[in-house]
DNA sequence: CTGAAAGCGCTTACAG
DNA sequence: CTGAAAGCGCTTACAG
């Protein structure tokens, strides 16, 4: 490839030197004398020698390259998280080669494939599916550590894991909630469809957040002795329109529930909106808590409450678990860090009912 | 790197046959018979062989994987180019490298070095700075084309650029503010400091986004006949919070604006914020536009009236311009996008003088 | 401190 | 259709 310029025997032919002292001053490794360096490094410069990464990495046996696989980098969660990740990786000298999966496990395999085929050094990995984790088993079993963010994968028992602990975080909003008084708590979750297994309890891997979350909210309220009103349980896909029915849905009942909990940022918002649009005032009819502080939570008035994420931690320490394996402790036993949400109250969350007074006159009216 | 598992060697030997023919069973070029291919093939899967990508890339002279630079991953807007890049490339057999350079030159020289180093076979760069494209150059030297994203870039010349017309963007929400009546506009902007510059109207190159912004603005009021009143140009920084304080000492100001204008969707959050929180009614009191077609705008009551940027299109375009670069029209003269914003009027922005009779009332309070 | 030689794992002419 | 050999551009023992 003369197009990419001079190469080491080049940099070493006007140098007056051979290709393996000429490396050594290039690549600061080896002993090389002052005078030697300084004639070689004229040479390059010269030249406009920049090494060959490629030749390099592959007699060194690295690549100083992470794979980082996402469903969706315009997600503002995955954005955030990966800046956590580049801001770790890229001092210690790592470059992030990434891969968006759209949330289907063929592309990711692709990906993976990929990633392997170019040695990345190893990979952190935002699954697009709960199961069946043989593609990432492989990575590793050619000793390409994996990292799991965020998202549990059954079949990679030996991937450290980054995750949110998300039954406790849905659990604390449901808590919040019930001391507040409220009784009948409704849910907004992507998750529908696995309420029967979450309520039967099964183990975490395999479980993606969104129903580790629907968990928490089953726990807290079995915890209060409160038994689970299916109807009170709105199944959404994860868009804003879908989330907007599934409030109006709920608010449709028989018996509507005092106030809702929406498992991640995108339901909150259409849910908001679908509150307000009823003409619905929060906090005095209804309830909300939402997950993830978007700027638009602290916008809307009322401000919503929200339950906190550390995104950006998750993706800075999912990096340094990474740089943690790839500096030796190969063989360790794998980690699983567990990081804490925050359940930060604002004001779409009020006592119900509101007061002993508009009790007795809710109750008058009927 | 025994670690890595097998090689080209050991499929061939386990099929009893050359490392060329493994290599044109395995990789799909050349000609081989399908007895022969059967065999390579069942004795790669049997070995768990993966191609040695940097291997491949040093004879071919192509890594199939583009750079990407940006200032913030974490920033909405470049989350969603990124997108469209890799929605674009990724189909096409590209991967993408990814650098973050946190706006500084520094970083980003670095990450335009590494990135050559790793040959990669093209990038995508939003720039850190307006000035000295020097290392880039550099880059297009040596045979890697570089698509310049949303900024202009000096000293790159043959580069090819996607942008948004940014003063038409702006020129256009300023002229929607005067067809509405208003005369006294204010802006914030991260571009304060360049309005000298930008009045005296110097070329493009070496301007960024928010400069050119800001240049639509002192045009379309130029072109109204409205002299430019610098105390109605509210600078701040790319935070919230600088905006809150701008906007703050916008309406503080002996003559306040009837109308102001946020150069983009971080400034116009802190703006809008602080007109509610000084108790104005908007659009009664106080008109707002805003840049980009965040969630807020519309969750906001009143919606936000803003200039919608096609973000996720101009990283599809620059990923498709790359494509057609790569694909071999290397000498041909560098191409120049530019992509229009779109005005989107909404609830926050009305007629001023609201009525004739409110023009009266107001006066009357006088 | 320096150099000759081997080798990383592929693909590519060139013969046959 | 298949194979022997060269070569991509480095780094790494091994001698000296």
């Amino acid at each position: 490839m003369s197009t990419h310029g001079a190469s080491l025997i080049d940099v070493a032919r006007a140098a007056g030197v051979s290709t393996a002292t000429a490396g050594r001053a290039l690549g600061g490794y080896g002993q090389v004398s002052d005078r030697t360096r300084e004639r070689v490094l004229a040479a390059a410069a010269e030249l406009g020698y920049r090494t060959n990464g490629l030749a390099r990495s592959m007699v060194t046996g690295s690549t100083q390259t992470i794979g980082v696989v996402v469903t969706d980098v315009a997600n503002p969660f995955f954005a955030t998280a990966l800046r956590g990740i580049t801001d770790v990786t890229s001092p210690a000298g790592f470059e992030v080669l990434l891969a968006n999966t759209g949330g289907t496990r063929e592309a990711e395999q692709r990906a993976v494939t990929v990633m392997s085929e170019k040695r990345v050094d190893g990979m952190i990995v935002a699954a697009a599916q709960p199961g069946d984790g043989a593609h990432l088993k492989h990575a590793m079993d050619v000793g390409v550590p994996v990292v799991l963010l965020d998202r549990q994968v059954t079949g990679v028992p030996d991937a450290d894991t980054i995750t949110i602990d998300n039954e406790h975080a849905a659990a604390e909003a449901v808590a919040h909630l019930l001391e507040l008084g409220h009784r009948r708590i409704g849910v907004i979750t992507e998750a529908g469809d696995q309420l029967a297994r979450v309520r039967s309890g099964s183990r975490r891997r395999g479980l993606f957040p969104s129903a580790v979350r629907l968990r928490g909210y089953v726990r807290a309220l079995q915890a209060a002795g409160i038994e689970i009103d299916e109807r009170l349980v709105a199944p959404a896909r994860y868009e804003r329109e879908s989330a907007y029915d599934a409030m109006t849905s709920l608010l449709d009942s028989a018996v509507p529930p005092t106030a809702v909990l929406c498992t991640d940022n995108v339901l909150a918002s259409g849910a908001y909106r679908a509150a307000q649009d009823r003409g619905l005032s929060m906090p005095a009819d209804l309830s909300l808590v939402g997950f993830d502080d978007e700027p638009w939570t602290t916008l809307v008035r009322p401000e919503l409450t929200i339950v906190e994420q550390p995104t950006y931690d998750l993706g800075a320490r999912a990096g340094r678990q990474l740089l943690d394996r790839l500096a030796g402790s190969a063989n360790r036993s794998p980690q699983h860090v567990q990081l804490k949400a925050k359940l930060v109250v604002r004001e779409s969350t009020a006592r119900y009912p509101a007061s002993p007074q508009e009790d007795l006159a809710r109750e008058e009216r009927k």
